[in-house]
DNA sequence: TTGACATATTCCTTTATAGGAATATAATCG
DNA sequence: CGATTATATTCCTATAAAGGAATATGTCAA
């Protein structure tokens, strides 16, 4: 099986090093027209107009056409699943490596629960131990 | 151009949604063999032994051999740069939209200054305003 | 309407998967 | 050693993607 769609996951979206850097140039909250946006990156209008279509399907960006021009703004609500999905992590290097055992097996039940796509079909998994 | 590398980037590395489950089970901060995996996971061993070829290429995962098992575990640190990357947007969401306009241009010096992979050549982009 | 400008879309090629099947490698046991 | 178990690797196929080139669509101005 091919890889998953690119247009249906926020993962897959920001997995595209270009997609990020446009991301960035809107992070300040303002909008950019594409042509604004093509003269920060080293891309053809094409290739931009197409990163944002898949920006806009996975609903980081949003549209506004403005005459002639479109222009685009961050919707940065659209980037929680991934900062949900992360922040449990951030405990392994928040604290020097100091009982982080213990406090994993706590955090365990917080990362556990998101199957995402997979359904484990609830069997039990021979934990190590 | 095709997409980027997959075992180059940690933000394609997690972009796979069968690489998350592994890593939410990994995420007790146990050791696990790739069997152990297996029966967690709908997948078939060959699989899940390329998505851990991924992860450990990437730096997520370490492996230890005991016996004829190969124990994996998390190494969680391979995950901040992901953290790093989306935390400067948590203020998109965590306040709601008062003023969410000054915040976000007095953040965009901490986003911008990642240009990762495009040098963008230095020029000045015109910004709209 | 025509023309210029801005952006989106289509077509095409190269590349990279994800996963299945079969096989290779490695380590333990008798 | 030979058999068994555990895992990795190779081969293969279908799918998807990124970007370039060319073109279509849409909007405004004269």
């Amino acid at each position: 099986m091919a890889r998953a769609s690119t247009t249906s996951d926020v993962f897959n979206a920001i997995a595209e090093p270009q997609r990020r850097v446009i991301i960035a140039l809107l992070a300040d909250g303002r909008k950019y027209s594409v042509g604004q946006l093509v003269d920060s990156i080293r891309l053809a209008q094409p290739a931009v107009s197409k990163h944002l279509g898949v920006l806009r399907t996975v609903g980081i960006v949003s549209v506004e056409r403005v005459g002639k021009s479109r222009m685009y703004s961050l919707n940065a609500n659209a980037l929680k699943p991934v900062h949900d999905w992360v922040k449990p992590y951030e405990v392994f290097w928040s604290r020097q490596l100091d009982r982080i055992q213990s406090r994993a097996e706590r955090m365990a039940a917080s990362i556990k629960p998101q199957p995402e796509l997979t359904e484990n079909k609830g069997d039990n998994h021979g934990c190590d131990k």
